[in-house]
DNA sequence: TGATTTTCTTAAACCAGCTTAATTTTTATT
DNA sequence: AATAAAAATTAAGCTGGTTTAAGAAAATCA
């Protein structure tokens, strides 16, 4: 069952009875999806924020030339969408779309408001989970301004050796800010 | 009144009672620094979060060939700390360090889990922030991932003109991810 | 299994942005 | 007001990484 992939992920945070988290699951809706799905449309309201509990989920947009740029992923027990768009209730700057087969639970910008209300203990939860989410963010950005695209390819390989085997390279290279090309040249070493 | 500033913002979010307020002021360190004071060490444990009540911080980290680079910014209201090294209370890698005179306000780890636990409507101030924050690095990235040097020094000047102003030139250099010298060469332009 | 599409590789020409180093301007200190 | 220190500018030469274009390999599908 999907869902308990996320109530056993809130259980490792905060303490719920097993009906609260029952309870809690409702809140969400459960859906799979093929390969290359939209999940979530750039320019459209974005009123979605999604939880992978299989498979793995990228949050891109489309640069002048047309071309697809990953700026995150999301693999299991990950939480996805345009967070700025989101809480704003504006267009997202963002599509979201599946990598491979996935498993989502998916919740409104309105369910999640009356989850919180009601369950307040999940502020605590997505507290956490942005707290981490955020800092992480910020060490992305230091890598980015301090190691070379080959240095970043290595390091990045390093510690997601498993997400390299899983993505496209070429949708690695657009998450590093690189090339398929040159990419391609550094793994030749 | 520093303390002002702080519970001014919290009331923005979440409603406390006058004496609530006054409550939690009281779990933080309100302190004073002169421009260029170093508040929190790279590689010593990262055991605070910091709360611009006047003045300016900036987070940034040394490269290899020993020049500080300015990972992010924080002027009045705004939050700073290297958030995964706080939670997870390991040695920070970023220092912060003041640009200006500046006033903040200060909470220890220990103390922000007390108040949390104490006022656990805090948790939705704080979820808030940081939802905020993460999405604001992700658009962040985005930019970088889009933009030109050139593109993102005037993309940043129209969305923050007064910053530009504020900050010297060499540290905006650093926080855009580009030289002083190609920066001087752009703004000639 | 063969046909079609998608992804990956190779290589050469090119350029945005860096490095270096010297000079000027601004800011801070006495 | 004079001196020292920090920050900003200018310009030439250079390089890490892109662009373009074509072919090879791998995955998908009938």
């Amino acid at each position: 069952m999907s869902e308990q992939i996320l109530t056993e992920h809130i259980s490792s945070y905060v303490n719920f009875s097993k009906e609260e988290l029952s309870e809690i699951a409702r809140f969400f809706n459960i859906q799979s999806y093929r390969k290359k799905e939209k999940l979530l449309h750039a320019e459209k309201r974005c009123d979605t924020i999604f939880f992978v509990a299989k498979g793995c989920l990228q949050l891109y947009f489309i640069d002048d030339l047309g071309n697809p740029k990953t700026t995150q992923f999301a693999m299991e027990t990950w939480w996805l969408t345009d967070f700025l768009a989101f809480q704003n209730q504006r267009p997202s700057n963002f599509y979201v779309e599946t990598l491979e087969k996935s498993t989502v639970l998916s919740i409104s910008f309105s369910k999640y408001q009356e989850l919180l209300e009601k369950f307040p203990k999940m502020e605590k939860y997505y507290r956490a989970i942005l707290e981490t989410a955020y800092g992480a963010a910020l060490m992305r950005i230091k890598y980015i301004h301090s190691l070379s695209k080959e240095e970043m390819f290595f390091s990045f390989r390093n510690s997601f050796p498993e997400f390299v085997q899983r993505v496209p390279q070429y949708v690695l290279a657009s998450f590093l800010g690189l090339t398929p090309e040159y990419l391609s040249e550094i793994k030749k070493k």
